[in-house]
RNA sequence: GGCCCCUUCGACUAAUGGUUAGGUCACCACCCUUUCACGGUGGCUGCACGGGUUCGAGUCCCGUAGGGGUCACCA
């Protein structure tokens, strides 16, 4: 039986590169009828940020991940909150201990930052001395009786060499000589990641772990954690990072990276979903818009690529126009509406369902809908331009005072009667028919793009209509 | 700097020793057209480099270069 975990942090909003692996353990355990695990790793007090779990769940949501197992929903390997379990994580350090494979240290910070100074000055990698791996017995028990803070060290084995398999990579293989005596129990008694992520996978029965390929070089300490504790490591799979357009790890300096950064921007959970999926693995050589049935039909580990994935907007973009045709613009309604009423418009759910449909080829986030379309909502302040120059002509103002009260005489308003006239009057005048449009487009919405002139006029109504009209004849 | 990982069009990727190296986004041109968008047609660019192995290498091996990650009582 497949188990897999998403194991975040709650140290605030939801990174974008999270939410693929989170995917990712997402897609693995369905394709592979197993079980998907949350985890709530926080075990850094100093980090905690108010919200974030209910945040973290939030988004989870919205992007369609479900968890079998988690706070929300226990089954029999809780607690799925680090916080909660600080002794069992204290018991198997003391164990490690006990055999030896782990060490109390009493070195303060102070004596570390002087040790890693002294390090970088001679110019060798910094790690610790191990100043407290060969203390005695008989002075570790009267140093702690004595209160004295302390560290528990892992006691990493000297001249090993540390291999593993790498589902995405393949087989690595680390120097023991390399990897640090590594923190195991902080002196405020907390776990450190690395122990309470070993532990817990072993007690969680985890089988395949799917992560970040940042904790690629702190693998082997987990590795060594299982031997010391005589357990069955699960297998690992270190996902290629995201990646800004400067090939650097992604990051908030360079742009959106909080799942809810696009959410709030208009993008739809399937779009993001999607576009993220393909960020480092492909199903198919031809498609590129997949449900997310299809998503966890064809996903494979093994087909992950290796090397880091720039997170390319303008492909985003594209795919969230995409949902946007396809999803019914009673579905759209949903997103659009408290857009519009933030703004302070009022209208009616009519009005903006017909404003929806005409916008809805155009608009590549929901946005969109309320950005390139307000002169459905209101009058415009503003005249394009470069648009104006090349349509607003002497010439054109004299037709449109010309057509205007074969406007106002028009019993039905529809996009087939206005057709009509202004069809009729261009070939009467024996002019094209643009002539008459875009300066009726500049008037009535002060814009050189967007709908077709005569459905947008239909929608926005005859009085309306005529009103800007005539305004722009006397303002512009 | 040490260690580890990575390297196919500008970006995301396909190819599992034999292809004119394919697709998508972006970009450009043309068509459609009342604008924009959609749609259609076409185009532009790519196997980092150097050695091997092989009849044959983007695919396997070695090296070089470049990029990235990581070196906490953070995850």
């Amino acid at each position: 039986m497949v188990r897999v975990r998403f194991a975040p942090s709650p140290t605030g909003f939801v990174h974008v590169g999270s939410l693929r692996t989170a995917l990712y353990n997402y897609l693995f355990a369905r394709h592979h009828g197993g079980v998907n695990v949350l985890r709530i790793e926080d075990t850094d007090r100093t980090r905690l940020v108010e919200g974030a779990v209910e945040n973290l769940l939030s988004t989870m949501k919205w992007a369609g991940i479900t968890f079998d197992e988690g706070p929300q929903n226990p089954g029999k390997y809780g607690p799925y909150v680090q916080s909660e379990k600080t002794e069992v994580y204290r018991a198997h350090a003391a164990q490690l201990v006990a055999s030896e494979k782990a060490y109390p240290c009493f070195c303060t910070t102070e004596r570390l930052a002087l040790v890693r100074e002294s390090q970088q000055a001679a110019g060798i990698p910094p790690m610790y001395d191990r100043h407290c791996r060969n203390l005695s017995k008989e002075e570790v028990a009267t140093r702690i009786a004595a209160g004295e803070p302390h560290v528990i060290r892992l006691r990493v084995p000297i001249g090993e060499l540390i291999r593993f398999n790498d589902i995405v990579r393949g087989d690595i293989e680390f120097d023991s000589k390399t990897i640090d005596d590594q923190v195991l129990i902080k002196s405020d008694g907390y776990p450190t990641y690395h122990l309470a992520n070993v532990v817990d996978d072993h007690q969680m029965e985890i089988t395949h772990v799917i992560r970040g390929e940042e904790w690629l070089p702190s693998t082997p300490k987990h590795v060594l954690l299982y031997q010391a504790f005589g357990w069955e490591p699960p297998k690992f799979a270190h996902l290629p990072l995201l990646l800004n357009a400067d090939r650097s790890k992604l990051s908030k300096r360079q742009g959106d990276v909080a799942v809810e950064d696009y959410k709030d921007k208009g993008y739809l959970p399937e779009a993001l979903v999607n576009f993220v999926a393909l960020l480092g693995w492909n199903p198919s050589a031809f498609e590129e818009i997949f449900t997310m049935e299809e998503l966890i039909k064809g996903f494979e580990l093994d087909r992950v690529n290796k090397g880091g994935a720039v997170f390319n907007k303008e492909k985003l973009d594209w795919m969230n126009s995409e949902y946007i045709r396809k999803r019914s613009p009673e579905d759209l309604l949903v997103y659009v509406k408290p857009l519009i009423e933030k703004k302070g418009y009022i209208v009616s759910d009519e009005y903006i369902l017909a404003v929806i449909k005409l916008m809805q080829e155009r608009a590549r986030t929901i946005n969109d809908f309320v950005e390139f379309a307000s002169y459905f909502f209101e009058r415009p302040t503003e005249y394009d331009e470069k648009y104006k120059s090349k349509h607003w002509t002497p010439d054109a103002k004299e037709r449109l005072r010309e057509v205007l009260p074969e406007f106002g005489a028009l019993n039905t308003w529809s996009h087939d009667s206005l057709e009509g006239v202004i069809r009729a009057y261009a070939e009467k005048s024996g002019i094209s028919a643009g002539k008459l449009i875009h300066p009726i487009r500049l008037a009535v919405t002060g814009r050189g793009m967007g709908p077709g002139l005569f459905e947008l006029l239909e929608v926005i109504g005859k009085e309306e209509s005529t009103t800007r009209i005539g305004h722009a004849l006397e303002a512009l």
